[in-house]
DNA sequence: CGGTTATGTATAG
DNA sequence: TATACCTAACCGC
């Protein structure tokens, strides 16, 4: 998935190409042709992420969620406004970043091409489409709705207004494991299995340390972490979490490099630690799989 | 071409 | 805990 850099980064990417457009909106799979007909024809005034959840607003008043799950995407094209990163959402390799716009940047826009696969829903303005494949949700709600969701949700490193101290109150009140609540987006919304196995080998704590046993300083280095982390993966598009002396040598911004190198402990299951060289471990652990260095972060 | 995999979550039992 | 959801890339045959 798309963890919550992708979707500020697709928050960004409505606010500056659409805001203020009038959008045609339909589904050409047909699973969202109700939806699609309470929004077309109406102007979006803004859109917004918060953790994993997008809400694009409209000028009726109505808002349109949309998370993309493990494998939903948008993809854009258009004329000039439009240039920049074509898809955003489920990444197919490790470490892969958005893939660049090959359109030929000039100010002609034709409209959009026929629809590819099964786009569950399409906005187009004047200047360009956007198509949405495989979101797990995908709906029309209002905007007490919307606020209710985010009620429900943790506070977001990617947010400025977050309050660290939430987090870090409700990570240390019980007793489930650190790993574990990371994952919870109650407790911290946008960390994903990615930024989850990495930011604890960064700060070195065990996966499986319980909450109440986590130390008030290194909730907050998680967190402060997390910002850093989080916002580098949206001005780069892609998560990388290593520091340069931990990379091989000649790459430079987090853009350029390597795909074998973004990365401590996810996905290198038997690889060195680039640390201490102790083979990296793999569990599951609330379903999904998690990565660590049994040395560096030992209990 | 079929099986596997994925940065996620909701729901059933 | 298990399964469903539902999409596309990758891998091995």
């Amino acid at each position: 998935m798309p963890e919550g850099h992708s979707i500020h980064r697709l928050a960004r990417q409505f606010t500056s190409v659409f805001t203020g457009e009038t959008l045609k909106a339909s589904s050409p799979q047909g699973r969202f042709l109700e939806g699609a007909g309470r929004i077309d024809g109406s102007v979006l005034t803004g859109a917004r992420a918060h953790g994993k959840q997008l809400f694009l607003e409209f000028d009726n008043d109505l808002v349109m969620r949309v998370h993309l799950g493990l494998y939903g995407a948008w993809s854009f094209g258009g004329d000039s406004r439009f240039r920049g990163a074509s898809s955003i959402g489920a990444p197919r390799r490790v470490g892969e970043r958005e893939t660049p716009n090959d359109d030929d940047g000039g100010s002609s826009y034709g409209g959009p091409p026929a629809p590819v696969g099964a786009v569950r829903v399409r906005l187009v303005s004047k200047h360009g489409w956007a198509d949405l494949r495989g979101p797990t949700a995908c709906e029309i709600i209002t905007q007490a709705e919307r606020d209710a969701i985010i009620a429900k949700l943790g506070p977001d490193p990617l947010n400025p207004d977050s309050d660290p101290a939430r987090f870090v109150a409700r990570v240390r009140r019980t007793r489930t494991a650190v790993g574990l609540s990371l994952m919870n987006q109650a407790v911290i919304a946008g960390v994903g299995n990615v930024y989850r196995a990495e930011v604890l080998f960064r700060r070195r704590v065990h996966p499986w340390l319980p909450g109440v046993a986590l130390g008030e300083v290194t909730a907050l280095a998680l967190w402060e972490d997390l910002v850093l982390l989080m916002n580098d993966g949206v001005r780069a598009g892609r998560i990388v979490t290593t520091t340069p002396q931990h990379r091989s040598p000649g790459s430079g911004s987090s853009s350029a490099v390597p795909a074998e190198d973004a990365h401590y402990v996810y996905k290198r299951t038997g690889l060195e630690c680039r640390i201490c060289g102790t083979p990296v471990a793999m569990a599951e652990m609330g379903a999904r799989k998690l990565y660590w260095c049994p040395y560096c972060q030992a209990d």
